[in-house]
DNA sequence: ACGTTAATTAGCGAATCAGTTAATTTTAGA
DNA sequence: TCTAAAATTAACTGATTCGCTAATTAACGT
């Protein structure tokens, strides 16, 4: 399915992040309606859609001449179980944290 | 504490990817721990942790000549978070792909 | 067959990225 | 103070990314 490295590559992208986000909201949709919303021409759009295709976050089904995309569940999954199997760090380290500035509120920073 | 996207981008390199589940299990280390470890030279290393630093995702402590790197846990709450705030899509989704699969099964890709 | 619509691929330039070696900064120790 | 250790910044190179316009592909409707 693309790696980890690869979906969070296609995901660093603020263009690409809200297709996703819109996908995910209203369903499937064709290439032009992803198009007009976005300040950018049809080619650059279709290159970020083909990112997405490739690192497995997005699925194309072709219809007539249109091309509709959504967003394949499994990859959303695949980022929501990283972060689970990590959970135990961050959720105790920020108990922790609030345990600590409860005592002592700083503003530690970079 | 810089965006999202900005921390998928950090975590979009194998290398940096790495060194965060590295830190994850280990706790804090020094630069040097993680450049021992990774085939790389110091500077390279070095810029790579300045990336995960400005997304926000691991914290310097200084202490004599060493900087100590730690996984900021809000940072990777943040990430969570938003897996969280679309649970409803890839859940509910997931549920039906497998009841369809359960019905016909394809083995649908790209 | 022809023109239209939907979308992609091709080709180009500017900007950013990831690695290298060399030089610099900062602190600790003899 | 002089030297060594830890790490970073500087300067350079090759590869990739992101946008554009122009050209191409594919399916419809007449």
């Amino acid at each position: 399915m693309a790696n980890l490295t690869h979906k969070f590559s296609a995901l660093s992208d603020a263009t690409r992040l809200s297709v996703v986000e819109r996908l995910m909201a209203e369903g499937e949709l064709p290439a032009g309606a992803i198009v007009a919303q976005a300040d950018m021409s049809a080619p650059a759009m279709s290159r970020h859609l083909k990112v997405l295709r490739e690192a497995g976050l997005i699925h194309q089904r072709v219809e007539g001449t249109k091309r509709l995309y959504s967003v394949r569940p499994e990859a959303m999954r695949a980022i929501a179980d990283w972060t689970m199997d990590h959970k135990q760090f961050w959720d105790a380290s920020l108990d922790r944290l609030e345990a600590h500035l409860a005592l002592s509120p700083e503003g530690d920073d970079t």
